[in-house]
DNA sequence: GTCTACATAATTTTT
DNA sequence: TTATGTAGAC
């Protein structure tokens, strides 16, 4: 409970400094401490510690970094001079969104909107900014073009080919698998040989091979003046290791908050300490036991070291006070997060009162799964919870596919995030592919991509076209005088005309998708005959799209580094008044909070999933559990189906297999939840006594051959 | 050189 | 089921 006296108003406050109190009034005591942490130019000697705000589940992370944004503008520091480092684009947007309420309040806004937070958002969305400003800096083209995960396993795949590595014979590891060990090595800090020891010790055998091959990939990258997500943060980082450069960029900003900090990785910690070497102005939130991104080189010391790691110790506060959950869901979550092996202890505490024990429901298969969570929605709806107070979270995307079509049944919207498919799609990267030709025509993966949807044109051809404007002082020159073979001559003189539109310097942005779409929309209909439809709705979809940026390269670049996170059930973009279930992985939905909550697959194999071996990936699996049960508010369901479907291996027949409850919850655990079996066992009929008589039936078996 | 048809292998989470 | 590599026809 507070224990300070707060400020009472009778009427509206008056003064700034009164409004300011009575914003932060609703805070509890270790809150209003992370709040107020140095700030106030009033005060004689400022702490100027960095700050490291240990924030459990549903403790009001989001809510304490909003109202301390709030107060350092309102005290006077200049937004522009406020870089707030999120792990995803809607965070950084949520933040703003209630900081500028928080802000309104204080300032006595009316009308006119609250300051902006020009520098709010992703490490890798801050740091494709900072290089293109800094580009001649670092000697860098500042036109470059951010491949996506897709382009960049393309990349590598070609670099495979090209030293000759790509034959099935040598069974030298995939494309995706190379691009994973090279991003792991830039994300750890860590020499290859370390990385392959402890993360992929099957490519053990391939080391020299693989760093030639890494060595390739840097270079064609930087022919091609493209940049993939790992060089944000590297090229970022060793512009910050640049004592001048390091001191020039963090003199920019007063104040840098980092939210979600258990899930940054050694090269984010670094360009942290290079911009605030002291730690003056340095705030960080976030959770040790909420860790779910090592796959991408997160690392929790990140955290646990924070307090050691600038030239002053930091000051620590601790948010334990649950606002989110009902008790009984938090001592669920309480066990099973206490089995954790190395964490900060704390232990999450509500007065919110209960609203009965989470439910552990047994299901026959993923089918029952489907029904049961549809016609519990649906219950809770008919109760009057909206269908988007309640979310369905599960370990990987394709566990939804059941529900999914469940859900498509019984005519319930629904919105799915993560796993994105929109991106992905063929038709879509064609389009784009234009775009970011245009944009970087040293781009090779794009170049190759475009051309070969010329029939006649394939990967020789194209090749010999990139090769001449990689030569060429003027790439578009160079496009003008390529000769094509004569099959081709038609289409290509086409393209050629599209391509030198699109190079147009007075081509006004968005008439460039018009000219690509033109270009394009032939081919579509040529190549995906049957189901051009569909694709065209897509891509008219992005050029929609395409509407809302500022230019080519901020839409090329934001939609790469941000893209559209949801899809649904249905065509064109959901109404804002309309009402659809959520469906999320884990993943994406940290940060997040539902009324009610249905976790899907919670057994050995889902989750933890089979692919997690080492205890350290164990240990991360079991925090992802901790996760999706700690989004609830009042109600939350964890499903357990008894068999289920092994897709994967379709070829010889539906294989099934049998489930166990997951490992995370032992039998100790159960008394927390309410257990349910479902469909529930038929009743036996009442069993009738058998006559009282004995016979000696073996004795008359044996009597038969006498 | 291009394109198609066929065999074969592997399959999480995301900026 | 899908993505990737290969062989063979044009």
């Amino acid at each position: 409970m507070q224990s300070t006296a707060l400020p009472v108003f009778s009427s509206t406050p008056k003064t700034q400094a009164e409004r300011l109190a009575q914003a932060l009034a609703s805070l509890n005591e270790a809150q209003r401490a992370a709040v107020e942490h140095g700030v106030g130019a009033a005060i004689a000697a400022p702490d100027e510690r960095p700050l490291l705000v240990i924030a459990g589940a549903g403790s009001g992370k989001t809510s304490t970094l909003a109202h301390r944004v709030a107060s350092l503008i309102a005290g006077g520091v200049d937004p522009q001079r406020l870089l707030l480092l999120t792990f995803s684009r809607r965070a950084a947007q949520e933040m703003e969104r209630r900081a500028g309420r928080v802000l309104a309040q204080v300032l006595g806004l009316k009308s006119e909107a609250p300051p902006a937070l020009p520098w709010a958002g992703t490490f890798h969305g801050i740091g494709a900014r900072l290089l293109r400003e800094y580009a001649p800096q670092i000697g860098l083209d500042e036109n470059f073009t951010i491949h996506d995960r897709g382009d960049a396993e393309d990349l590598m795949g070609l670099v495979r080919h090209e030293l000759g590595l790509s034959s099935t014979v040598n069974r030298f590891p995939r494309k995706g698998t190379c691009l994973s060990i090279y991003s792991r090595c830039v994300n750890t800090r860590a020499p290859l040989a370390d990385v392959l020891k402890e993360a992929f010790p099957w490519c053990d055998e391939w080391e020299a091979e693989l760093k030639k091959l890494f060595g390739a990939y840097v270079e064609a990258k930087q022919r091609q003046n493209v940049l993939d997500y790992d060089d944000l943060l590297l090229y970022w980082a060793e512009m910050a290791a640049e004592p001048a450069l390091a001191a020039h960029i963090g003199a920019r900003f007063d104040h840098v908050l980092v939210d979600e900090y258990q899930d940054t990785n050694l090269l984010q910690a670094s360009i942290l300490l290079a911009l605030k070497p002291d730690g003056r102005g340095v705030t960080v939130v976030g959770d040790d036991a909420q860790s779910i991104y090592s796959f991408r080189g997160a690392t929790v010391r990140n955290i646990l070291d924070f307090p050691s790691q600038f030239t002053q110790p930091a000051r620590v506060v601790t948010l334990e006070r649950n606002y989110r959950s009902t008790q009984p869901i938090l001592d669920v979550s309480n066990r099973v997060i206490a089995q954790a092996a190395e964490r900060h202890a704390k232990t999450l505490w509500t007065d919110k009162p209960s609203a009965g024990k989470p439910l552990l429901v047994l299901v026959p298969d993923e089918a029952g799964q489907a029904r049961w969570v549809a016609d519990k929605v649906l219950a809770h709806r008919e109760g009057g919870l909206a269908l988007k107070s309640q979310a369905v979270l599960f370990r990987t995307s394709s566990h939804s596919a059941a529900l999914e079509l469940e859900l498509a049944r019984r005519n319930i919207p629904f919105v799915k995030f993560g796993g994105l498919k929109f991106l992905e799609a063929s038709h879509v990267k064609d389009l784009l592919a234009v775009l970011r030709f245009a944009q970087n025509p040293r781009g090779r993966m794009a170049g190759f991509r475009v051309t070969q949807l010329i029939p006649g044109i394939g990967p020789a051809t194209s090749a010999r076209l990139l090769d001449a404007m990689e030569q060429a002082a003027d790439p578009a020159q160079a496009v003008r005088e390529f000769v094509p073979p004569s099959a081709a001559r038609a289409q290509w003189a086409d393209f050629a005309k599209a391509y030198e539109a699109l190079r147009e310097p007075a081509l006004k942005w968005p008439a460039d998708v018009e000219l690509a779409m033109d270009w394009y929309l032939p081919h579509l209909e040529r190549l995906y005959e049957d189901t051009s439809g569909v694709r065209r709705a897509d891509v008219e979809q992005l050029a929609r799209l395409a509407a809302g940026y500022a230019s080519r390269e901020r839409f090329l670049t934001e939609l790469t580094l941000d893209p559209p996170e949801a899809t649904s059930d249905r065509p064109g973009p959901p109404l804002l008044d309309e009402d659809y279930l959520i469906l999320s992985t884990i993943h994406s939905a940290k940060g997040q909070e539902w009324n009610s909550v249905h976790v899907l697959n919670v057994v050995d194999g889902c989750l933890p999933a089979d692919v997690a071996q080492s205890a350290q990936e164990l240990e991360e699996e079991r925090r992802l559990l901790y996760v999706a049960m700690t989004r609830a508010r009042d109600h939350l369901h964890l499903l357990v189906p008894q068999r289920f479907h092994v897709t994967q291996q379709a070829a010889r027949g539906d294989r099934h297999l049998y489930a166990n409850r997951t490992r995370f919850i032992a039998d100790a655990d159960l008394e927390g939840f309410e257990q349910q079996t479902w469909p529930p066992p038929p009743e036996r009929p009442p069993a009738v006594p058998p006559p009282s008589s004995v016979i000696d039936l073996r004795n008359r078996m044996r009597a038969a051959w006498r």
